[in-house]
This record gives C-alpha cells, structure tokens and sequence, in this order.
DNA sequence: AATGAATGAGTATTCATTCAT
DNA sequence: CATGAATGAATACTCATTCAT
C-alpha cells in the first residue's frame, strides 16, 4: 500500500545502511564539525533517525566506527611488504585530515574504553613498524611507541584547529617541528 | 526584603562584575568546555544573564578577554630582566593548562581579526626572546616565530583533549617530543 | 500512566498536528496579534514546539497556510455559476475579520515570494470577476484588478487598527467610503 | 571629577532632552517599526535610559508626543487664510508618510484615552474645512468627519504596509480610489 | 534630573531521543 | 527492521524596566 513514505526495506538493508551512515558521518561531521546534528547525518545517509540509533546509539560509537575503518585499513596497510614506520605515519596523517572532525571524540568522551580499543590496535600497528625504523637508526634512540603517539595526538588536535584548506601545508609544518625539534 | 530576586547593584558593579564574568568563564569553560553555556557562565559570577551580554556580546569576545590577560601577564613577564624565551614558553603552558578550554576559540572563529590581535601581541613577545636564545645557540638554527607558534599551538590543542588531571605530565611529555624531535 | 509529558502520537498525528496548528494560529494571532509567541500556537494546538518548526519552519510559513486556505475557499466560491465580484468581496471582507492579524504578514516579509505567490492566485479569482462587473455597468470603467487590490488591502489594514467587535461595523463604513468615494 | 560618564546636565538639560527623544523616536521607529528597541531610541538621542523613561513613562506616550507634534502643525497650517481640506488631507499625508511606523499606535493601545484627545484635534481641524469644501460642492454631499476620518484612517494603515520607497506613490494610489470610488 | 549598568522574564530555535506505524 | 513525526528540554539572545550613583 504505497502511501509515500519510503518503504520498510526489511532486513537486508541493514548493512547498506550502516555503511551509509558512516559515510555520512564522515562528511557530515567533516563539513559541520563533530558537533553536527545527528539528524543531518540521518539525512545525508537517507536513513531514518530511528535507524541510525539502532545502529550507533550514541554519538561516539559513529566515530567510533569511523575510526575502526580508518584502523582496518591502516593495518592493511601495514601488512603489506616493506612498509615502514613513516608510510604508516603519512597514511595516519592523510586519515586525520580527512576526518579531522573526530578528533573531538578524544576530548569528548574522556575514557571511554571502546576508544582505547582503537587506540590500542594503533599502537600495535606502529609499534611493529618502530622496531624497524629504529634498528635502520632513522629515529632518536629511547623513542618508545607511546612517544609516537603522542606526536600523532599532537598533530591530530592541531589540525582540528586549522582551517580545512590550510590543513595538508600545517600537518606538514607540524611534522617538521617534530621531526628536528625546537633544541640545537 | 529578599523576594528571591538579585537587586540591582548599581553602575559601580560594573567593573566587578566584569571581573567575575572573567573568573567564571575560566572555570566554567575549564571543567565543562568552550561549548558550556553562557547562562553557567553568568550564574557562577553571580551576574545577570543580561549582564554577561552587556560586557562580553559574544562568546568569542569572553574568550578573548581571558587570553587578553593571559598576554597581560606574558608581556609583563617578558619585561622583567634575564627572562630567556624558555621562561616564556613555561608561563604559556601554565596558562593553557589553566585554561586550556580557550583553545576551543581557535577553532570557532578561524579568522577572528581580535583574535589575531591577541596572537600578535603573543608573536611580539616571542619574537624578542627568540632572537636571544638563538644567539646564546640554545635553539636549532633557522627556527622562525612562526615554528614556535606552531609549536605552542600543538600542545594546546593536544592538552584539550586530555583529562585535566594528566595535562601537567601530558605538557612536559610534548614538549619533550618537540624538543628533542623524532628523527635521529 | 501520565508523567505530564503528552504521549508521542506517532507518525499519524502529523496531518492533525498540521490541522491544529492552523487553527490555533488563527485564534492566537486573532486574540494576540501576528507577533504573538509561537510558544503559544504550539500549546493551542496541543503540540509540542517541535512540531510547530517542523510543519512550519517559520512564522510566514504559518500564516501563508492561513491565507492558503482562505484562497482555495475563494477559489471554490469563484468557480460556482452567478458569483459576482461583490460576492467575492464580501467573502474576502470576511475572511480578512476573521484573520485580521495575518494582515501583519503584508508588513513584515515585504517580497516574500510565497506571498506574492498567494496574491496572484486572488489576482486572479478577481480578474475574472471584474470583467463581468465592468460588462454590467456597475464598476466605474477604467478600473483594473490592481485597484481592487490597493482597496482590499486598505481595508484590510484598517481592520487590523480596530478592536475585533467593531470589525463589521468598520469593515462596512470602509467599503462605503471605497464605493462611492469622496468627491462629488 | 572627570570619570569619562556623560555629565550630568542638570535640570536644564529637560527640555532638550524631551526634544531629542521625539526626534529620535520619528527616527529609529521609522526605520525598524513600531516594536523597536526603546534603547534604540534613547541611544539615538544621546540620552540615558532612565531619562526616556521618566519623560516617556511607555512605548505609547512616546508614540503620542510625536502626534501632538504633528498636530500641532496641522492646527497652524489650518489657522492660516485659504487653506482648503484637501491642503489639510495633503499635509496629514505627508506626516503620515514620514511617521508611519506610529500608525501601530493605534493598533496597539485601542482605546488609549489619550489618543482620543489627539483624534478630536484632527477632528476639529477636519470638521472646519469639511464645512467650507461641501458648500463650494467639491465633496459628495453628506459626508461626515468621520468618513474622512475613516479615509485616514485606512491610508495610514494601507501605507504602513509598504516599503518606504513605495509610499508616497502608493497614498496617491490610495487617495485616488478614496476619491473617485469603485462603483460606476 | 541624568546616567547607564543590572536584572531576569520572555521567546525563538535547535536537536537528542522516543515511539506509533 | 525501517521510518520519520512527535516531543520538550536546553540554550542563546533581547529588551523593558529598575535603581545606585
């Protein structure tokens, strides 16, 4: 009985909407910040708002699914031959420019613990690619794989602060700060 | 005859109030963010909503208050005798610790021409003391004003997104990452 | 069991809700003039203001729905054998007492196209009606559609100044004065 | 002792001030309405608040001082030698014109008793040239004031309903229809 | 008598969340 | 399972009015 509303696609649909509501994420929150409504993510995903609480209940758990994809193809990434530690870096840099909106999940949520799952996955992945770089003695010996991240942090919170079209030109005028340092 | 409503306490609060409209907005953005509403704000100094708007018409213009004193204290610390950009740096990231909310308006209102008032007077104080460490071969040469604005906004932008408990510990590990750098 | 918070109705609520609010949205600005709280059309209607901004994302939006309606009345009345313009008058003549207030609507969204959109469709209904008043000798020759228009709103914007029970009244010395003027 | 207030300028300063408040009400009114901030206009006039409101106790004794002023000037136009009703019906539509935001007086406080006092001056004014114009057999025989009143009555209303760029050549539109009427 | 800051009630508007269909 | 309308709490902001100076 056609009455104009979008019809019920049953279960299948299920997946393709999350798919889609993630995707949406990422725009939504790209263009409008982390703090964009709900309700336009719903929107851009053309999903109902219903839906998109099935599948994300809150608003962290959406970033947080964003990061899942963006650790899923980090450890892709990581797996293949002769990566090192700086392609892993690059990759992480292209990931946070693209979605830098998330950022604010760090801050927001404090310590949620399905962050530091994420969190935990990364470091796992650098930390294989940091034995490497420092046995090829391309990095300052002493550096553990929490220094990594904290250099990652550093410049995932700075760019959040940055216009979008000014981002690629900063992330690399962070990276340089820290690649030499500040000291003599 | 207290009927539950404030009285009204004349022009003399004026300057007063101002002041606590300031103190409040420290403390009520450092526990609950930049995103707290302005009728916290107002209710911690004690004021009238009206009040807050009269002295401050937009959130940026409280923001900026603050790190108008923020620069206060810098510029007068810049001008005491044997004061080394170090020195600096250490009062700056005590006073983003404290009110490391703040960062939040670096983001909001991108190009804010008095927020970038505020950052040159930063710039200024900066510019002086750099020239003497590099003099006195303390920093790596070539190092530009712009590098350690660079730098400082890092880790204020890094110590929001960390608990304030840890930002005092979290401060002196990106410095230290900044200071000595990654590569080797 | 009632908590004071009014049931959500579903989704076949809206067209209702739509209904309400209409109405109330007469009776509100009839009582409280065009710049009454839309709080107060929402609570007539026994809607939550949610729903208000959705069916009605603005206060013009709200009061072209009322003249909508008045012009699908008019237009039914046009299309019925043997109406005259003067029939058409006196409908509008009701209509503009029985939701004075809109009137503002004139004032306020000065070029707002969906007006202008409304006007026409009476415009038009007018057109029609006038040709036969002039074939039948009863209108004075020379007079086109947009005279009848400047007339209508004069009294229109006249009944508005006037207290509601004196709106007949009123409404009949003004269309007096209009029909036969003031020179001799 | 120079504190950068405003002086107090004593008592003197009375006179002046109510001048400057009427002035600045035609203006600010004019320009966004009737429901303009009351700050507006004690702004424009270089008056503090309190000042406004202990000359004008409302909003309508405000709008009423700028009637009596124009009055005023209807009642020395109407002393002078030759001067015809259509003279006065011109004047009072260039005050209309130029104070047309007002028109919501009448509107607003319905029966003000004040604004009946007003209304009788026009009145009086009107009832004398009414005399003079239906003797020399320019006005449709019997009409009344009150008619004429009414006539004034909707072109004010009809013209506070258009853009002000539009009003001078919309009250001639107006007054034609008044002048001539619709029937044949 | 003037000044201008203080006050808070009143409104518009948004959005997270629920829930009938 | 999906849909999308309903709900109202939360918040920003304005402005009439009061009152210490």
């Amino acid at each position: 009985m056609p009455d104009g509303r979008r019809t019920n696609r049953g279960r299948g649909a299920a997946a393709g909407n999350r798919r889609a509501l993630v995707a949406a994420a990422v725009e939504v929150f790209g263009e409008q910040g982390y703090d964009a409504p709900l309700s336009a993510v719903a929107k851009r995903a053309g999903v109902g708002q219903g839906s998109l609480y099935r599948h994300f209940p809150d608003r962290v758990s959406l970033a947080l699914a964003v990061f899942g994809d963006n650790v899923d193809g980090l450890e892709e990434l990581a797996a293949r031959p002769g990566v090192t530690l700086e392609d892993l870096l690059a990759r992480i840099t292209e990931q946070i420019i693209a979605s830098v909106a998330f950022v604010g999940v760090i801050t927001a949520g404090a310590a949620d613990p399905r962050l530091e799952a994420v969190t935990d996955r990364v470091r796992g992945v650098l930390a294989a690619a940091l034995g490497e770089a420092q046995r090829a003695g391309r990095l300052r010996p002493g550096l553990r794989v929490d220094d990594i991240m904290i250099a990652i942090g550093m410049v995932a919170a700075f760019l959040a602060t940055v216009p979008p079209a000014d981002r690629r030109a900063t992330a690399d005028a962070a990276w340089a700060m820290l690649q030499h340092g500040v000291r003599s």
